[in-house]
DNA sequence: TTGTAAGCGTTATCAC
DNA sequence: GTGATAACGCTTACAA
């Protein structure tokens, strides 16, 4: 790979000259900036970003937790991270926390060990000493704390209106299950739900599962139906379980939505695609990343931010799981 | 940040030492040892991974550039790479293409600038001079090409497996979809598909694609029976259109497998969770991104590499899609 | 066994 | 306008 030398050389001029012309700033002479771009040209060079960063203690590396992108969630506020931050020249350090502390801090440390310029985490501990301790701009994304930045979706309500819609549509033996309690948007919507349902006064039973993943959905769904058999209403704490859910319903031979209705959470590509498509909670995932990498390009710029909690609304996307209502209420 | 100097400073030695006890190479005694281990601690401190990578001209950073993170498939794959790699503390600098020659490009000289030490891409172009080019080894996944390091499923096979499962179990006027001809995978399930067809003898037609994505898939699936409306056999290029076209089916009011049969591609994690559940061709996605990352760190550690083209068979997962057969053939 | 110093490819300061 | 040169934090000859 051609240096910055190489290029000095090849145009006749010292490195600080080139450095100018690379670097836009500094005057230098439009006879000169030519033949340094036609050397540049030849050479095909491009900058060492590593020996910028080392010099400038920054990079354009930032650094993206997620807890597992393998639930279909996620991908979604990747790219919308990914799509922004490209915009701007950003590239991402990636990788999978399967919400493990130790691999997090794993990961967080080989951020700072790379000079990332900023850090996006799904992580279920903002308030851990790890992000404190952090001196680059951190935002928590689909999850929040006091009052760092962050940008995430108002799963209460959410769960308020799972559980509004599925009582307006007449469930009334409702399940409401509850992810893991260690995933705040998840318990978020459960306890939106419970409030709701205590609230209208709709009985309701409690499954507790521990994962979103898809290999345990299977599992969580056999349990419900065998502690609750006569359910006629289920809030799934996922579009993943829904699904399971929604299977295991038919195996049992129930009809849906006319003998058991059900809503997912998150509004996942697939939860339409299925037959009965899934009625659903939706969040603007894509959004929500694309937010989350434009407020901590800010963070990083240093300008003025004025709105450092965004809180996105959800809203209720009915489709075939749930029964239709002619009348509002 | 603590540097090696502060830590020279602190433990009273020079950074030379610490170096030493940090590399774990040269002689140095055990009580200095401790003294520098001490004052590691104390610090907190953790050797800059960007001074290093200008010095050595070698990173701890592999870039993996797929085609769309957010189709059910990538995921597992950049999984299976993420996990491996972690293992050797490998960190990922991961991009998505959309299939742009553009975006591919400017990732990979962006991958270049880091010092990264190797590569993994699903390009559709693994002939391309960015690649040929390349000073650090590159495995294609998902994708192969001459006998460049890559490891891809047999996508052939799995075309005519799909094909013989299909007229072994009735089809009589089957559909193939063709996916996007760009995509040497999907191209080649549908050639195999094809020339079984051909061979058994089973009248059929094509449905071209363009692309994989969630929004046209379910464009596609109306076209689909718009053009072949009793068609008793479709081939989908992948699960999720096969998703799309299970749904339509059912709109359309057509009994799935009793009417028409269904086989998509991949098995995603979803499609055992759709009812019927999918009958598709199974490949092992997760398996394929680890022995990819395998494969790369051999390459990259130089030791010698044995087989640099890995094929994995594919699989028939029969499901609910398709009819049972009590006989074999 | 340990220290000194050169060098990795940049940028920025300061002369000229 | 342009060119030396120090500095960024580390590793590795080479000396001691």
């Amino acid at each position: 790979m051609a240096t910055i030398k190489d290029v000095a050389n090849q145009a006749g001029v010292s490195v600080a000259t080139v450095s100018r012309v690379l670097n836009e700033n500094g005057y230098v002479h439009e006879d000169t900036r030519r033949k340094v771009e036609e050397a540049i040209r030849q050479l095909n060079y491009s900058p060492n970003e590593v020996a910028r960063s080392l010099y400038k203690k920054k990079s354009k590396l930032i650094g993206l937790l997620l807890p597992d992108i393998t639930n279909p969630y996620f991908p979604q506020l990747a790219r919308g991270v990914e799509d922004r931050l490209q915009e701007n020249e950003y590239r991402l350090i990636f990788g999978n926390s399967d919400e493990s502390r130790q691999k997090e801090m794993d990961y967080i440390q080989t951020f700072v060990q790379n000079n990332v310029v900023g850090v996006i985490s799904s992580t279920n501990d903002p308030d851990a000493d790890i992000y404190a301790g952090l001196k680059i701009p951190v935002v928590f994304l689909d999850r929040t704390s006091n009052d760092s930045p962050s940008v995430y979706a108002d799963g209460r309500e959410g769960g308020r209106l799972a559980a509004r819609e599925m009582a307006k549509r007449g469930s009334k033996r409702i399940t409401v299950m509850q992810g893991p309690v260690s995933v705040r948007p998840a318990m978020d919507r459960f306890e939106g739900a419970v409030e709701v349902l205590k609230e209208l006064g709709v009985p309701f039973d409690v499954l507790k599962t521990t994962s979103f993943s898809f290999t345990e959905a299977e599992g969580w769904a056999k349990e419900l139906f065998r502690q609750y058999p006569d359910t006629d209403g289920v809030i799934a704490s996922n579009d993943i379980v829904a699904s399971a859910v929604l299977q295991e319903a038919f195996r049992l031979g129930k009809r849906v939505p006319e003998d058991i209705q059900i809503v997912g959470f998150d509004d996942i590509p697939l939860s339409r695609l299925l037959t009965p498509s899934l009625s659903t909670i939706h969040q603007p995932a894509y959004e929500m990343g694309r937010e989350a990498a434009g407020l901590l390009m800010q963070l990083i710029e240093g300008s003025h931010v004025e709105h450092k909690i965004i809180q996105y609304s959800v809203q209720f996307i009915e489709r075939q799981t749930t029964r239709k209502v002619d009348y509002d209420g």
